[in-house]
DNA sequence: CCTCTTAAACTTTTT
DNA sequence: GTTTAAGAGG
């Protein structure tokens, strides 16, 4: 096709795409077609002697590059679309890892740890140090870790370093520079890398190898970057290795809609890029295209009560519109009622889609009052973020397995399924299993592999069943680089036992199956999509490395998700637009954080934040706030937030009129919260003859009983327990009335195998088990 | 020595 | 309201 698309854009857009002579910066304001001018700069590169593995574009989330590859493809056609190297900042670079991490000293087949991975080795080195967790939790540990790395400060350069030394002392953190050090040991270990670790090495990789960072930078003739405002530094000067020489570099942002600086991200890396490049050209998209005019005044007064910025003026020439409602709720039960009821209005009413809805919260705890009066009024909806299908239990077991056979140094992955399904290694086995690993400064694995000679204290019976352990995995991973990535899969699920396992619990254990079904599913689309692209081998490296930097955010939309109101934290809404936006929680303490009170940068981020969560609006922007709210399970009361008295009272409007009133306290008296939860309940009264005993309370010294536990007067004698014999009748203290099925062992090893009469069987150790042989 | 039950602690936002 | 650490029981 020509380039007719240049026509649809406006006179500075256009002046933005056709600048490819050096580097550009694009200032470019919320709704100001942003995204259109990267679509359209890559297309024009692409159509003007570029090819398209010669162009690098970086963005934040995957999500986005999904949609800008889409955009490309409609431009320029799918396939050069699709060669684009084209992800976010951490896809891009494991892909590079991948293939050069051996010269940092990483074998080839990496592991990325996530969030948990990295607080659970956080936790053991800090129990292994003898540290207390509370001084060294994890949380702290990894933020201070992860801003280190952000900084490019190795733990070399910690340790050489006296200002740092002096200030953990003073913070009475003197151990934290250990923490760090055998935190970077272990995970390199472990042939892993944590989010951080992927910029990092990246940058280390380009820095301490010339001739692969020239071999990129030569490679990569244009670099775009999506979000700059967002960057941090290591990414900045990622950005700086790779496009000094060609001084081919366009990057993209707002500095009112910085919004990750808890993550690293310096606005003022986008101030310093003037000087970072060589006659930088700036252009400036001030005209938003999104939303009405006063949508637009109020984020721009708004806005304007945060000192740091880049000096913009953003106008719309759409209509005037309806100025942003403003509710007073009185509770958050109150505030979702209202809220569903208001899209159901709309809905009928004004014939909207579900789609043209998003309800925005500061925080991914406020979802569930709107997911249950969704559920309740039967409207259709998506939760995006929260806790995402990879995170949960059953999903990460899998994976372990996964993981383990793509690389057996993983620790964390080891540490997870050891003894799940139980094999009977537990703490102390693996802490023992430890202890020599690290003295010897060897993987666990390493240790698995040798466990006579490594531990050899440990039993016969022991040492068998982790050998036993230790074939299976070893069998996977032998099996790991030609089996293609859905049969090898399949074949863990079943080798490991997984499925073998059942839950006391039926519908969690249905749900628990379904997942791992679903993920057994979306294994096997990932090969069949990744063979009609004409990759005939896949194997599991290639689905983790594709998963592991997935977000729930990324999950991809269904045909039958398309009609749906969506629900998402205002950070995940980035980028995105909807006709009409509630923006709920508008409270002191929740909106702003409470968290981000006593610092005014932090301030000025919440508000930010707010500015963005405005203008993701077309055309209607509800904002509401409720006064009192069940926080950490309990009752709390909040003030509004004094963000909207930063907006400029003209373009408000808080509903005065005395109907209205009316009609919220009526509604009120429905959702006001009960005050007196913790009034003393009334006795609770068991049956008469019954032989199950309550202990409501339990006087010091006495031993504690669980409540509803069936008494049973007197044991029988330890000589008539192990004495049992088969088709006899007993009765256990916890697992009621049973027949004994089977007795097996000698002295104190002797077993009973019991069929309780609602509990099903099981098989006690007669010389612990308490029952009473009555039959 | 392992496993289940109970207690405590914690939640800002994300790759 | 939910997930992780310590204690008791088998």
């Amino acid at each position: 096709m020509k380039d007719g698309f240049l026509n649809d854009l406006n006179e500075n857009q256009r002046q933005a795409v056709l600048y490819n002579e050096g580097a550009s910066l694009v200032i470019a304001g919320a709704g100001s077609g942003k995204t259109r001018v990267l679509t359209c700069k890559i297309a024009y590169l692409l159509q003007n002697g570029y090819n398209s593995d010669s162009i690098l574009a970086l963005t934040f989330t995957n999500k986005a590059a999904n949609e800008m590859k889409l955009r490309i493809g409609k431009l320029v056609g799918e396939e050069s679309a699709r060669r684009l190297w084209m992800g976010t900042f951490h896809s891009i670079f494991l892909r590079i890892l991948r293939v050069n991490a051996t010269l940092l000293g990483f074998q080839d087949q990496l592991t990325i740890y996530d969030t948990s991975d990295s607080k659970s080795l956080i936790r053991s080195i800090v129990k292994e140090l003898g540290l207390n967790d509370k001084d060294y939790s994890d949380s702290k540990m990894i933020s201070r870790i992860s801003n280190l790395k952000n900084h490019l400060i190795t733990p070399d350069t910690y340790n050489s370093d006296l200002t740092y030394i002096k200030d953990d002392e003073k913070k009475n953190l003197r151990m934290f520079r250990h923490v760090y050090r055998i935190y970077v040991e272990r995970c390199k270990r472990a042939n892993a890398m944590d989010f951080d670790d992927l910029l990092v090495y990246t940058y280390q990789l380009f820095d301490q190898y010339p001739e692969v960072r020239e071999r990129y930078a030569a490679r990569f003739k244009y670099i775009l970057v999506d979000e700059y405002q967002d960057t941090n530094y290591v990414q900045r000067q990622i950005v700086l290795q790779l496009g000094i020489p060609s001084q081919h570099v366009c990057v993209v942002g707002d500095d009112a809609q910085s919004i990750y600086s808890f993550r690293g991200a310096n606005i003022d890396n986008i101030l310093s890029f003037s000087s970072d490049f060589e006659n930088v050209r700036t252009f400036k998209l001030e005209q938003n295209y999104r939303s009405t005019q006063n949508i637009v005044l109020a984020a721009n007064s708004l806005i304007k009560k945060n000192s740091r910025q880049i000096p913009k003026s953003i106008f719309s020439k759409k209509a005037e519109g309806d100025k942003i409602h403003v509710t007073k709720l009185y509770s958050d039960i109150e505030e979702a009622a209202v809220v569903v009821k208001k899209i159901q209005q709309l809905c009928s009413k004004e014939h909207a889609d579900y789609s043209d809805f998003v309800i925005l919260y500061r925080t991914n705890a406020q979802s569930r009052v709107f997911e249950e009066e969704m559920r309740k009024q039967s409207i259709p909806y998506k939760i995006f973020g929260g806790v995402s299908f990879y995170q949960r239990k059953e999903i990460k077991d899998v994976i372990a397995y996964f993981r383990l056979a793509v690389n057996p140094n993983d620790e964390e992955a080891l540490k997870r399924v050891i003894n799940y399904p139980l094999r009977g290694v537990g703490g102390t086995t693996f802490d023992k299993i430890k202890v020599v690993a690290i003295n010897n400064q060897v993987s666990l694995w390493t240790v698995l592999g040798n466990i006579a000679h490594y531990v050899p204290e440990l039993n016969s019976g022991k040492q068998a069943t982790i050998r036993k352990f230790y074939d299976m995995i070893a069998e996977s991973v032998a099996k790991a680089p030609t089996e293609s990535a859905d049969e090898l899969g399949n074949e863990i699920i079943i080798a490991s036992g997984l499925m073998n396992v059942s839950l006391p619990d039926q519908t969690a254990d249905k749900e628990r199956r379904d997942n791992i079904g679903e993920l057994v599913t979306g294994l096997r689309d990932f090969v069949t999509s990744r063979q009609e692209d004409g990759d005939d081998n896949i194997f599991l490296a290639n689905y983790l490395s594709e998963i592991s930097l997935l977000s729930d955010l990324d999950a991809d939309t269904k045909e039958s998700d398309t009609d749906k109101v969506s629900l998402m934290t205002i950070h995940a809404a980035k980028g995105l637009e909807f006709a009409t936006v509630f923006v709920v929680g508008l409270e002191e303490n929740l909106f702003p954080n409470y968290m981000s009170l006593n610092n005014p940068r932090e301030l000025e981020e919440e508000r930010r934040l707010f500015y963005v969560a405005i203008t993701r609006a077309e055309k209607h922007c509800y904002l509401s706030y409720a006064e009192s709210r069940f926080h950490f399970g309990k009752m709390e009361f909040a003030q509004q937030s004094r963000f909207l008295n930063d907006i400029d009272p003209e373009y408000l409007q808080y509903p005065t009129s005395k109907k209205y009133e009316a009609e919220i306290d009526k509604r009120a008296s429905k959702y006001r919260p009960v005050f007196d939860r913790s009034a003393p309940l009334p006795p609770f009264e068991m049956p008469d003859n019954s032989p199950v005993t309550v202990h409501q309370s339990v006087a010091p010294g006495m031993k504690k009983v669980s409540a509803f536990t069936r008494s049973v007067s007197g044991d029988s004698s330890i000589e008539e327990r192990l004495n049992l014999c088969e088709g006899q009748i007993i009765e256990h203290e916890r697992f009621g009335v049973g027949k004994v099925k089977k007795v097996e062992g000698v002295d104190e090893n002797r077993k009973a195998t019991i069929e309780f009469r609602n509990l099903g069987i099981k098989v006690l150790l007669l010389r612990f088990a308490r029952f009473k042989i009555i039959g």
